[in-house]
DNA sequence: ATACGTGATGAAAAATATGCAGCACGTTGC
DNA sequence: GCAACGTGCTGCATATTTTTCATCACGTAT
């Protein structure tokens, strides 16, 4: 798409914040992208960037226009995918910004056979926190955003909430270990490992314990799920976790040596894991349609939202 | 605007149904117009035009792709009068760094109405010191500064400047009240309630009174002026402002009971407000308007600089 | 058949974009 | 305090792309 490489090129200044790092980037001189910048300037009749001494910064006219030429560039590439569409090949690119709960089970699985079922859609699956999906939403760095608990944000919109029962995960040697539903107060005896405070999840447990005037301090926290459960094994430290980050069979996960407990509903109700996308966009073929088969296999795996 | 040059040509071809009369109305040749046209299906894939034997047709595909041209092009003239509506200062997002002085009235007010006149124009305005003031111009927290007597510093560009001699306020019951000018040494047989020592005007008085051998010891301190001043109603505390910090009318200031006095020139001298920027930068169009009007309503309000 | 219109193509000309070397200005690190 | 570095920008020579001109091949209409 020759017309619009000046485009890609200002999109890249801009998130460069130097005009030479983002012809680096490009792969061209910063003589030629420069040029350009001045050109499209001089176009507009309005620097589109303050010339601060280590770079650039985006001016007023700069914002107006650069998310103008993002969603452009997110526009020309869904009017590509619905080409291909009609020549009968699904192909495609889709981003997606998800938080630790997904990257664990769901989206390994999930990719594994999309990408088998459609050998022409590639993915790009960035981890990020709740606050930052909405930036990566925002700035059409991601197509998708899958975020538990979700900030309340005007700009996402959200296409698939999906409850889920927070779980606490022990040794399967820990006395906890074989109850069909454990109390919230029942675990605070015990060493926790918990997320960090900015994760949805830790800030449920946050808020109910707090409600009842307690505080939570964890043994051990981190912001890697996978690391967490690796501290259970010989000790009785207790971890929490959401059904979508566990095996979908229980037997794996005693393979493992763990055991996962749901936490009884009156001391912690269920959160939502929530699929959503930047409101007001019109996403590209391929992403529209991975969000189908996502909700597809979120409802027949854990009931209807 | 060059990179869309083409998407006109294209547009204009699907318009006219023949190439070589979309080129005569676009005032190039057939050729040149047709090589575009093929690359851009190059580009794509596939053909966006049918050729038929007097001229051309949009394609399935071409369809789709006219109404993305079409979309865009009516996108772009929207961005373009956006921006000049920006150099019409018609929107904007304006960053102030301010010290007490101009938050208590002046900006109030300006701001009000400037934002009746211009909605599309929003505002943030921090709070800080003299010194702060200068940081956040520096890392472009801030457009504009409003300081009385500001930090000489290289890098604070100063845009208007303002004299403005100290005020002693008291309580309308004062003994001190209704005299028209009054001399320092009157003051410091009364109680003080006086900003703190970063505060300029602060530091205005502690200069005049360490140079006779004193020393200032005020009963109340803080760096909040509307605290300061209903510290003064039921006692005899005398407290110092600015005339840029007290309302615009005596009137309202006798309603809240208190009174202002100048400070006999011989004794304080006046300082100066001042409006700046970051030295070298250029502004943002809004913010060197907004600062144009604020050039107009100081100047109008306390004489020439 | 002839005349006209269409889009496409090759080679030369014109216009445009790129790369290189270097300038001026600020910041950073020693 | 000074050198080294990084930034955007510019003049000039070089590539590259785009446009033009002169055609061709095809289909229609007269």
């Amino acid at each position: 798409m020759r017309h619009l490489i000046t485009l890609k090129y200002i999109d890249a200044v801009a998130r460069a914040g130097s005009i030479r790092k983002a012809a680096d980037k490009m792969s061209i001189t910063s003589t030629a992208l420069n040029r350009r910048v001045l050109a499209m300037e001089e176009d507009l009749g309005v620097s589109i960037f303050e010339r601060i001494p280590n770079g650039v910064r985006l001016s007023t006219a700069g914002e107006l226009l650069i998310k103008h030429i993002r969603a452009q560039l997110s526009d020309i590439e869904r009017i590509q995918t619905q080409i291909a569409d009609l020549k009968g090949v699904r192909r495609g690119h889709i981003k997606i910004a998800s938080g630790q709960a997904a990257m664990t089970e769901l989206l390994p699985e999930l990719l594994t056979d999309y990408r088998h079922q459609y050998p022409a859609v590639t993915f790009e699956v960035m981890v990020c926190n709740r606050h930052d999906s909405e930036k990566l939403l925002a700035d059409y760095s991601a197509d998708i955003a899958i975020v538990f608990e979700t900030v309340k944000h005007v700009h996402f919109h959200s296409l698939i909430d999906i409850p889920q029962q927070p779980h606490v995960v022990c040794s399967a040697a820990h006395e906890l270990s074989g109850l069909d539903t454990i109390r919230l107060s029942q675990c605070l005896d015990f060493p926790l490992a918990l997320p960090t405070p900015n994760n949805g999840l830790r800030l449920m447990l946050d808020r109910v314990v707090h409600k009842n005037g307690g505080i939570l301090s964890p043994s051990i926290q981190s912001d890697n799920y996978d690391f967490l459960n690796r501290c259970l094994c010989d000790n009785n430290t207790l971890s929490f976790q959401l059904p979508i980050a566990m095996p979908s069979d229980r037997a794996s996960l005693q393979d493992k040596g763990l055991c996962a407990i749901p936490i009884d509903r009156r001391d912690v109700p269920a959160g939502y894991l929530s699929v959503g996308q930047l409101r007001g966009r019109t996403l590209p073929v391929a992403a529209a349609r991975f969000i189908d088969t996502l909700a597809n296999v979120l409802e027949t795996r854990f009931g209807s939202a």
